[in-house]
DNA sequence: GTCTATACTTCGATAGAC
DNA sequence: GTCTATCGAAGTATAGAC
């Protein structure tokens, strides 16, 4: 092969056990917070190891990225084939944990070419599918497609889900009692139905 | 004092170099760029030189904070006392360079305690003053209070504007021009009046 | 295929010279 | 009041033992 160096297999134990270690510590400490040392004192191993298994700690970020990638991938594909997929996406952009990787994926692309060229294909697919299965939704709801596109109440109904996760980590909350009952109240008007899944 | 070592004066010229230069790192590199010897080769300074004006990384990042926090405030409350205010507030937050340090501290504050205290104390203060502004706007624009409240339509303009200048920052436009569209459409609707202001 | 010994770089921070 | 010499810890990564 090209690789310079013979690498861990994927199946490896200890592969998962560092993926596990790393994605832990990304949530606790941010991506900064991802070294080969810590992540390898986590993981209780050798730091050398995360650089046999990971070639470098980049390698590390996009097998993290994507493995988590596939899991939310599946997922998503269950929320949107759900009585009320409006209400089910918002609930998945709403996760906490979710929500932080996701954060914390954008700041690491932000920053490194590779981490982002991966990212921007994976949300790409990803918004793709959210897209036609909302159009579909939508345009069984009777709303007007031109007046609202789904592309368009897609990327609000992520943001906002995102916005109050992200202050909600931080300890802020002014404003999101009243931002949570409008969502409420369009989520049943675009979609009708019955309140939260219990937040 | 309690300090255990002296340290510089606020009006040091050497002091606001290091500050401007950790601020531009922040921008290029995020928040895990800024270490002290990358903020004294950028200012072309010693790397000691950092500990002595700011004692800790953290005091670095605090100072950074409060000068450009102070420096926000002022623009916002001249975008509150404009012409229109909704506008005003969507252009502020849709401003790459400002969208792209909130979004540092925002990731820095998540784990670090003294910076989350000090970006809350001020964001507090911030949304006070906006969601008190916009409530006059939309009353006297005859906006129904009760269905769409201050505060909730001012989360929802910030968290798409930043939710978009990110995905922008990171080289993503699906389904942007449909948002941006729709969100012409309702500040219009809102506030009356014009066009954009030309990106 | 798996892991360790080791190298070299960069980090934050302090003690002390001027 | 300003800056430098220096330290110990932590960072990524490779070469090579098993």
């Amino acid at each position: 092969m090209t690789s310079p160096r013979r690498i861990g297999t994927d199946e490896s134990k200890t592969r998962a056990a560092l993926l596990d270690a790393a994605q832990q510590l990304m949530l606790e400490e941010g991506y900064a917070g991802v070294t080969s040392r810590r992540v390898a004192a986590k993981a209780g191993l050798k730091p050398q190891l995360v650089h046999y298994y990971f070639r470098t700690m980049d390698d590390l970020f996009l097998a993290m990225f994507r493995r988590g990638a596939d899991y939310n991938l599946e997922l998503q594909t269950r929320a949107l084939t759900s009585a009320q997929p409006l209400r089910a996406l918002w609930d998945f952009s709403s996760e906490p944990a979710g929500a932080s990787l996701y954060m914390e994926f954008a700041a690491l692309a932000n920053h490194r070419p590779v981490i982002r060229a991966e990212v921007n294909e994976y949300a790409e697919r990803f918004r793709r599918l959210q897209i036609d299965a909302l159009a579909g939704v939508l345009d069984r709801s009777g709303v007007d497609a031109d007046a609202f596109p789904p592309a368009a109440l897609l990327l609000v109904l992520q943001s906002v889900s995102r916005f109050l996760v992200m202050e909600q980590a931080l300890g802020m909350s002014t404003g999101h009692a009243e931002t949570l009952a409008l969502v409420d109240r369009l989520l049943t008007q675009f979609e009708g139905g019955a309140a939260p899944t219990g937040d």
